[in-house]
DNA sequence: TTGAAAGCGCTAACAA
DNA sequence: TTGTTAGCGCTTTCAA
């Protein structure tokens, strides 16, 4: 079927088709009225690939992530998929799985699919040039930035990382630790999250120490061994540890539980992002909750409409709460001369 | 960039550059190296929307799933999307929120655009009909269905939900239990998960009582409250429990944790799916692994292959293999009157 | 080996 | 209000 077809079923041109496909004036009800009986008897329906060609626009946008099964982005996508659908927008799907060059590569696929505009969680190495985003930026190619690059100037949707990790650190100060341990995750939020970190601990004039900062990668193994590493010899490790991401701080505190340590009794665990499970864990984790969702949707509202809007160079950077979120896995902090004692 | 301008600058036709393009025969190695040239020098990319409108393929499929925040389906989709890429597909995202008419919506829209092939994860009501599947499979459109459904001869992937269920239930069943609920699944899985629980029940002789089937919404929540209601009155309460999904089973844990009965030593607990986190809860689950990459994976493979071959109606249907996951969340059942001892 | 021309299914001037 | 026509950027005969 094609709209040929249709014109020829309806006694009509092809242009008097096109226009009540597209609801546009131009047709009287009645040429309307029998075109449109033809189309619900056929089921017709426009080929998109073509009216995209001729029309321009593919109704279709590129989302590009770093690992498609992650909780985190799990949600991401879905506040993605949610706001597009509702806009007659198509998600493509892309995982960079933390490679610049496939971060590359797809970006020049869904440019060549003609995507009508991409959201984007950028791989941010120490040596990303970000060139690729740059010439995307150039050609006024409508983009939205999940996080944020520091002087490069675009759409954007984030939290404040900074000042959140500065949260999640203060709170656990404020409930008596002085020897806390930042599991640091990779540039980009990490960075941020570190950096609250350490502004917290020295506006508390917690002096950092040899084992303060351990980097490590975003995930639950990682954490475990970090863990097992960091609390092998008890003498000298902390009462808490802020760990960059919900996944880490499940390794954690597996490694703590196999280790026979009491989470939260000696020593606590602050999370970040409030990933599905954070509250279903062997010890309900305390955690920061990242709007994942809401970024999501957030994300593809912006985008979206930018497109309506034409190529206006306006830039938008968005910066939604979050929120300190109080399970099991953080306690106040007991001197160990006074331990079990009422607090 | 056009086609037409890179032939300009290149000073031959446009099917010449269109042959290099495709890695044709019938140029010149002259002809070639020039127009390559060309091309990287002004980084062509031909305008895919335009390939496919002349070629016939957008080198897309569509992926149509029933939620996209769920971790059993966000493995499935990386197994999709790591098949689809390694290949040069790009997937198209759909979630169905378990909706038929979303769903049908969805087929309808990826159609349009014309994508090469389907793979589905069927919604499966008492009263779906599946009509839109079938219009599918009339025109000999390329599909892959993610389970099975009965009497519907298509391309699917899929395990032995039926012997998985009972292998579970027998293995519980091996280990003393004799009192066991089912917190059964909506159809589809759900139905052959009971089937098998049912079989397995049986050919031990072990009796079905009042509540030994309590059909629950596959979530936690759910899980959560049908285990309140069940347990809310130990007397007759079962001592093992084989769950629809690990997501019942962790919602089922949380309602026992609350209620202060203890896990396994009171009751055991059998979860469906290994979901990444299912070894990571406050008693580590037991559980069947659903191999939903390898699902993923197979179904893209199986797919892609067919649409090499043409329209072959040559259906196949791959069944993968499950594992049964011991972990602490099932446990030997001990007599009551002999609890404490060892066993 | 090359190029000209038709056509994929649609939109959008423009004329009628 | 309608129909005719010319593209959109490519592939693919078919001649040259």
């Amino acid at each position: 079927m094609t709209i040929t077809e249709i014109a020829r079923l309806a006694n009509v041109s092809k242009s008097s088709v096109s226009l009540v496909l597209n609801n546009k004036p131009g047709v009287s009800d009645k040429t309307r009225a029998k075109v449109l009986g033809i189309i619900k008897k056929y089921r017709y329906r426009p080929n998109q690939i073509a009216q995209s060609l001729a029309g321009g626009e593919t109704k279709s946008i590129g989302l590009i992530i770093k690992e498609i099964d992650n909780p985190y982005f799990g949600r991401l996508m879905r506040g993605v998929y949610d706001a597009c659908s509702k806009l007659g927008y198509t998600v493509l799907l892309g995982s960079s799985e933390q490679s610049t060059d496939k971060e590359a590569e797809i970006i020049r696929t869904m440019l060549s699919k003609r995507v009508d505009g991409l959201i984007i969680s950028p791989i941010q190495n120490e040596d990303a040039d970000y060139s690729y985003l740059v010439d995307l930026t150039k050609d006024a190619f409508p983009l939205v930035i999940l996080g944020s690059i520091p002087n490069f100037p675009t759409n954007s949707v984030d939290i404040d990382n900074f000042a959140a990790a500065f949260d999640a650190t203060s709170h656990l100060i404020r409930l008596g630790h002085k020897s806390i341990t930042h599991f640091a995750g990779p540039s980009g939020h990490g960075l941020k999250r570190l950096e609250g970190f350490r502004a917290a601990m020295q506006e508390a004039g917690l002096p950092l120490q040899k084992h303060s900062i351990v980097p490590v990668q975003p995930y639950t193994p990682n954490g475990y061994q970090a863990g097992k590493e960091l609390f092998a010899q008890s003498p000298g490790s902390p009462t808490a540890v802020f760990c960059y991401n919900d996944l880490v701080a499940i390794g954690l505190m597996n490694a703590l539980l196999d280790l026979g340590i009491d989470v939260p009794g000696r020593v606590s665990i602050m999370g970040f992002d409030d990933i599905d499970i954070a509250e279903h864990l062997r010890v309900p984790l305390s955690t920061v909750r990242m709007p994942s969702y809401e970024i999501g949707t957030s994300a593809a509202d912006l985008l979206i409409s930018r497109l309506a809007e034409g190529s206006t160079p306006r830039i938008e950077r968005i910066t939604l709460a979050y929120t300190l979120i109080e399970r099991r896995s953080v306690a106040r902090m007991t001197s160990p001369v006074l331990s079990g004692a009422v607090v």
